[in-house]
RNA sequence: GGGGGUGUAGCGAAGCUGGUUAUCGCGCCGGCCUGUCAAGCCGGAGAUCGCGGGUUCAAUCCCCGUCACUCCCGCCA
């Protein structure tokens, strides 16, 4: 390479005229007029159309002809004001061009299997083969960018309030509790595991009990469950602890952090303090422990009103202990055709819904097929306790409270995003809180809501052994667009409290020490008090860059069979790696 | 583990109540062209219709299975 840089593809201006300037780049685009020769040129800083004019370029000219999209090119020329009327409003370099004196072809390429620069609607299957092509693309050289920023901020905030960056092991410990865990056997330790982390919990913790007092780490965890659109067998968390604090300081500094993302990374001025929710609350009212809080539309019970209806429906499900719900789109009859209403039911069958039901209010009244079975005193309740008047319409669920919370809080997020009611552009936190310490797992026994080292609301600590299940915690989960982002607790800080909580769950005292006996013993060298938060980097990103998958903030993620298509992971391994490993493979087809 | 969607040339799509040369656009290759800007004009190559099996005189199309990608439920302390 002869050419070195002297200016990026972005940013030549007319201020530049008259300059000899060197750019390195790839072609985009080749416009060969016989004569003239347009190339585009971009590299991760813009794009400049550079132009080989036979008369100017002499041999160069010759040479541009064999340029084809993606080939690699350093080009030596003179900026020049584009021709009156010939300038390019789309791009930013577009007063200029640069006449070409000298040029080296610094690479080939194949021809590409997609267009890189408008990569957008392809099979994701072709575009994570050939991943590094794709993130030529701008689309994914913006999101790398944001994401390199959003950690520049996330390290300067927290480091400018005197958190340590300290980084954990990634070969842990399995653990009973949680995700499924991706393990590595260990060559040394013959039938023994190392297992990936699947969050640096217990050592963030330990931190704490050794006097780090703040920490942070922008950290990989692992788990190896199910994929969805906004879930990745690895991911980042920005993990977060701190000592002698209690929940409002975990959540003041998480806010001062958010609060400075919005505005470095999207310009946004967000509020401080975030608005809270409880749990209870957020489930009641949006059906979702994740609300959406850009827009209303928020869940009413109206069971009592049915309380001895003659709607078979409703009256089943009251008797049987569900619930009756419903939501009034305000004013949005206009917006909901028959058919709009009809096509409800399919979104709630996922969750075992087996229909909904709507009224539609006009000015000849209700309008509904169910409305023949309410008597008019039951009719008349409702609509004052849904405010109904025309224009309005009310869509209902009965059934479980479980099915029709799920059931209303799908609706309600699909119809916030048919009629438009979500700010693309707004960034809307909330904090949910006072969860349950405990729910009950199939056998009705208590199973952690967030995770074992949750401690237990302080004014529930004596209810904690006889009634655990009615216990809350000083959990807290962040949620940005109805996307939960982030959660965290205060510590269990006791050796005895963390016992107990253990015995609650059902592992044993011989269990718990085998497990997590180095915390059982660190927490009895005097542990501070101390809480934390972890917030997914993924998801962050996915808010702030307005996507829907969280492959496009990932420079290399798995597909949803959780596997790489460009590098081919996982794969499989020699045999004499096994033995060395002292691991045995038994692929379903060999098994009898 | 379960349910839905997709798979046709390098890419994006059409075709299909079953009919013999599988269509279009982009890209690619060749030619022409001195101001284009995802240039234009002319010509050309390129497809075991994801894979396997079945039904049929005949399958891209119907049936069964299977693989890949994708969305969702379960799962994700």
């Amino acid at each position: 390479m002869r050419l070195y840089r002297t200016h990026s593809c972005g940013e030549l201006r007319s201020a530049d005229i008259g300059k000899t300037v060197t750019l390195n780049g790839w072609a985009a685009s080749c416009r060969d007029h016989g004569g003239v020769t347009f190339i585009d040129l971009y590299d991760r800083w813009g794009i400049t159309q550079i132009v080989f004019d036979p008369e100017h370029s002499g041999e160069m000219h010759q040479a541009a002809h064999a340029v084809r999209s993606q080939y690699v090119l350093a080009v030596q020329g003179e900026v020049r004001r584009r021709p009156e009327g010939m300038e390019n409003e789309a791009i930013e370099t577009g007063e200029i061009d640069v006449y070409v004196t000298d040029f080296e072809l610094l690479n080939v390429s194949a021809t590409p299997p997609f267009d890189v620069l408008h990569a957008g609607m392809i099979h994701a299957e072709t575009r994570l083969k050939h991943r590094y092509l794709e993130l030529r693309s701008p689309k994914l050289q913006h999101a790398m960018v944001m994401r390199s920023r959003a950690m520049q901020v996330i390290r300067k905030n927290l480091c400018s309030r005197d958190f340590l960056e300290i980084e954990t092991p990634i070969l842990g410990r399995a653990t009973p509790e949680g995700a499924r865990d991706y393990l590595v056997p260990s060559r040394v330790n013959p039938g023994k595991f190392y297992a990936l982390p699947q969050s640096p919990q217990l050592y963030k913790q330990s931190l704490m009990v050794s006097g780090m007092e703040r920490y942070f780490q922008i950290a990989k965890c692992f788990r190896d469950e199910d994929l969805r659109s906004d879930r990745q067998p690895e991911f980042t968390q920005v993990d977060i602890e701190m000592s002698f604090t209690g929940k409002e300081g975990v959540m003041e500094v998480t806010e001062g952090l958010l609060a400075d993302l919005m505005a470095e990374i999207c310009g946004a001025a967000v509020e401080t303090p975030f608005p809270r929710i409880s749990f209870t609350d957020a489930m009641l009212k949006y059906g979702s422990d994740s609300p959406d809080m850009r827009y209303g539309l928020e869940i009413s019970d109206v069971t009592e009103v049915f309380r001895d209806t003659k709607f078979g429906v409703f009256k089943q499900a009251a008797k049987a202990g569900g619930v009756i719900r419903c939501i009034n789109l305000k004013g949005y009859s206009a917006d909901l055709s028959r058919k709009d209403l009809d096509d409800l039911t399919p979104l709630v069958k996922p969750y075992r819904g087996k229909g909904i039901a709507w009224i539609r209010m006009t000015e000849q009244g209700p309008q509904s097929p169910i409305i023949k079975f309410f008597t008019d005193e039951e009719s008349d309740h409702l609509y004052r306790t849904m405010d109904a008047e025309a224009g309005d319409v009310i869509i209902f669920a009965a059934d479980s409270e479980k099915i029709v919370s799920q059931s209303l809080g799908a609706l309600r997020a699909h119809l916030a995003r048919k009629l438009g009611l979500a700010d693309s552009g707004r960034y809307s936190f909330v904090w949910v809180t006072d969860f349950p310490l405990f729910e009950a797992d199939e056998s009705g026994r208590p199973s952690p809501m967030h995770h074992p080292f949750t401690a237990p609301a302080e004014q529930d600590a004596d209810i904690l052994e006889s009634d655990p299940l009615a216990a809350s915690s000083d959990a807290y989960d962040i949620v940005l667009n109805g996307s939960e982002i982030g959660g965290g607790s205060i510590r269990i800080h006791s050796a005895e409290i963390q016992q107990k909580v253990f015995s609650l769950l059902g592992i044993d005292e011989q269990e718990a020490r085998e497990k997590f006996g180095f915390l059982l013993d660190a927490l009895q060298y005097g542990a501070p008090p101390h809480g934390g938060i972890a917030l997914g980097l993924d998801r962050i990103m996915m808010v702030l860059l307005g996507t829907d998958s969280i492959r496009d903030v990932i420079a290399f993620p798995k597909t949803q069979k959780a596997s790489c298509l460009m590098t081919g992971a996982p794969g499989h391994v020699p045999q004499e790696q096994l033995d060395e490993l002292h691991i045995e493979s038994f692929p379903p087809d060999d098994i009898e």
